[in-house]
RNA sequence: GCGCCCGUAGCUCAGCUGGAUAGAGCGACUGGCUUCGAACCAGUAGGCCGGGGGUUCGAGUCCCUCCGGGCGCACCA
């Protein structure tokens, strides 16, 4: 509902039913007509391609209907002409005047219905035991990118955090505290407060790693250890606890840096004391979604049969396909605790955390994070109507499991609403590796890129990157502010180097391969955030300078008459800017519909190009003809304003200065 | 073996439910700062959209097939 409140649209929709109209009364079809955007600029601002579907069914030369169809359709509100076109196009030329009146008593209709329904957003889910890298800082932009387009359409977002504290991964970490390193709890604790925790479980957790291969007898440390974590009592689960906290922490100021928050930490630990999966297990069998398996090799599990989650076009049902949900010795998988953690997200497993206040960000926004202990004062969290997970497509197959879980079980609907944010993975360039002085074998350097491995400790950290594009923003910086206090420029530093990689990550389709270089990653010109960040501040710059002059911003409302603003637009290239900077909401929620945050970033993109060139022909503060003056005024504002809109959907701050 | 993804300019990538002459950025080459700061702008060169079939008024986009690359397919998480 409310974007058709954007002006855009609001046309687009308009001309669209004037023709469905049309098309009714004329031959009596009845179908939605679709509207696109010409090719080129030159051909008017919207097509209507509807003569080439009708030229079938009607069996009738489409440019002869074209010319029925403009002709008949008579006089639209906010349309200047319609032209046929190439063999029956019919090209539709918007009232410039009408269009950029209305942008300019447009802004205070930007009101944001909050919508009842909730939307959760699962993302960011690192491994607590080891310092965040690039791959993990693709999951988190996307997802938060996500969920600022959502929010700007007025959605209802709850952000989840998923922190699996019980797993092998913090397990290891702990083995290797515990059996390598001879450290208690409080040697541990000393570490936390003393070093770089989470850069140390980095290099840990790979020297466990290569240790196991060494010793293959050291995965008994590992079984025991999993099981005393899973009891949650002893030196061994306080080890466990003391671990994963910090390394959220750590994790939780990482993504910090980059303007994410989070709302919730969803807590495994609390998964396995609360008996979450218990009460899933009760549905699967209840429900008949799960059997136990007497033969073959699953002998004694409970599987999901294949025939639930994979499509076989032959109907012979492949028992060996089917996936363990419980082990033959009782204890429950992967796939099965999602598909409880799955159930709680929608409200259907019938259980709840507790809660407790894990954070307060500066902003004010608070984190909450599972507990087993009750609790009162928390918000509520779960009960979505609809659930994005934010997973790499590596693990497209288990998802798929997850969600087949919930059909089986009868929650068709919800199953529709689950939908799995999936994107590729991130690796690194051959050249970056052996810049990082990783040593590559033959195979691999013949490879376009090569996956990161946490096991092996091979992988950019997400600080060091950011550190890295920090200290090259500032030198940048320095350069053009010599003279500026330190502690300001690099602020504007951050603020550009988090821009930057923001952006980075951000303009890939998600099911691209990001094949990580360093040299793309740092670079400040082009197609990057940092463009984008400069058109705003140039922007910003013009209208400082306005009022360094003593000059006031006119009131534009009341100097630009529909005329005036008419006569302004008469020159194709103010009109060209204005269009494109009018687009912004329909970029966004195109974006929001196709589930591609990559199109935010583009349109982002073009939308600086459009106002550096703007920019580049038009000296606004010198301008001496009045009416354009104040009409250039207002176009800049318009630009600045739309370009801090979009950037804060990307997550990205306009400096004050660059 | 089965499933998913990718193959578009020298490189990195866009291309919305099939639509007009396939677009950006980087790199290369030409120009433009006594400035609302050039982290910019204007321009040039560069394409059998992996190959082959098909569907139709129309295919980079849909279907089939082949080739090349990646990732999955655990009683790991």
């Amino acid at each position: 509902m409310p974007y058709w409140f954007f002006m855009f649209h609001l046309l687009e929709k308009r001309i669209a039913d004037a023709f469905a109209a049309k098309i009714g009364a004329l031959y009596g079809v009845n179908a939605p007509v679709q509207t696109e955007q010409p090719k080129q600029a030159a051909f008017g601002e919207i097509a209507v391609p509807a003569a080439f579907q009708l030229a079938r069914q009607l069996k009738k030369a489409p440019k002869a209907i074209a010319t029925e169809l403009s002709n008949g359709v008579g006089a639209i509100e906010g349309v200047a002409g319609i032209e046929i076109a190439g063999n029956g196009y019919m090209n539709v030329r918007l009232d410039r005047g009408f269009y950029g009146a209305a942008l300019l008593s447009e802004r205070e209709m930007r009101e944001t219905c909050i919508e009842a329904e909730k939307i959760i957003v699962e993302h960011t889910n690192i491994n607590p035991n080891k310092a965040a890298h690039i791959g993990h800082l693709r999951n988190a932009i996307l997802g938060d990118t996500f969920v600022r387009m959502l929010r700007a359409i007025g959605r209802r977002v709850e952000v989840q955090n998923y922190i699996d504290n019980t797993g092998v991964q913090v397990a290891d970490v702990v083995v290797a505290f515990e059996h390598l390193e001879k450290k208690s709890p409080t040697d541990v604790k000393g570490l936390i407060e003393t070093t770089r925790f989470d850069y140390l479980c980095w290099d840990l957790y790979a020297r466990m790693s290569g240790y196991y291969a060494d010793h293959p007898e050291a995965l008994e440390w590992r079984k025991a250890t999993l099981h005393a974590i899973e009891s949650g009592e002893g030196a061994t689960s306080e080890l466990a606890h003391l671990v994963s906290d910090a390394i959220v922490r750590a994790h939780l100021a990482t993504m910090y840096r980059l303007n994410i928050e989070y709302d919730v930490l969803p807590r495994e630990s609390e998964i396995l004391h609360l008996k979450f999966w218990a009460q899933a297990f009760e549905l699967l069998k209840e429900r008949k979604a799960i059997y136990f398996e007497t033969e073959g090799k699953n002998k004694g599990c409970w599987v999901m049969p294949a025939s639930a989650f994979k499509e076989s076009s032959d109907d012979q049902e492949n028992v060996e396909d089917s996936k363990v949900i419980v082990r033959s010795n009782g204890t429950v998988t992967y796939v099965g605790k999602d598909i409880a953690y799955q159930l709680w997200k929608f409200g259907l497993l019938g259980k709840d955390f507790y809660y407790r206040k894990w954070h307060t960000y500066p902003d004010g926004r608070e984190v909450w994070a599972s507990t087993s202990e009750p609790q009162t004062g928390s918000p509520p969290f779960g009960r979505g109507a609809r659930v994005y997970n934010v997973i790499d497509s590596r693990q497209s197959y288990l998802q798929d499991v997850v969600v087949a879980g919930l059909r089986a079980l009868g929650f068709e609907t919800q199953a529709e609403a689950s939908v799995h944010f999936s994107y590729e993975m991130v690796a690194l360039s051959p050249r970056t590796c052996i810049e990082m002085g990783i040593e590559l074998s033959e195979e691999d350097k013949k490879k376009p890129y090569v996956e990161v491995s946490g096991r092996k400790g091979l992988g950019v950290k997400a600080d060091d990157l950011i550190d890295k594009l920090i200290e090259k923003a500032l030198d940048e910086v320095t350069s053009r502010h010599t003279e500026d206090p330190e502690p300001q420029r690099r602020r504007v530093a951050t603020q550009i180097a988090i821009g930057a990689l923001r952006y980075f990550m951000l303009k890939y389709t998600r099911n691209s391969v990001i094949a990580f270089d360093f040299a793309e990653a740092l670079s400040f010109t082009g197609e990057t955030g940092v463009y984008v960040q400069y058109a705003a501040v140039r922007a910003s710059k013009i209208l400082g300078k306005l009022t360094e002059r003593g000059e006031a911003l006119p009131d534009f409302r009341a100097e630009l008459t529909q005329d005036a603003i008419t006569r302004q637009l008469a020159d194709e290239r103010l009109w060209q800017a204005l269009l494109t900077a009018s687009k912004a909401d329909a970029a966004i929620e195109q974006a929001v519909t196709s589930g591609e945050p990559s199109h935010v970033a583009r349109y982002a993109f073009q939308l600086a190009q459009a106002f550096s060139t703007f920019y580049q022909d038009f000296p606004v503060v010198t301008e001496t003809d009045k009416e354009k003056k104040t009409f250039l005024l207002w176009l800049t504002t318009y630009f600045r304003a739309q370009l801090e809109h979009t950037l804060g959907v990307l997550g990205i701050d306009v400096p004050e200065y660059m």
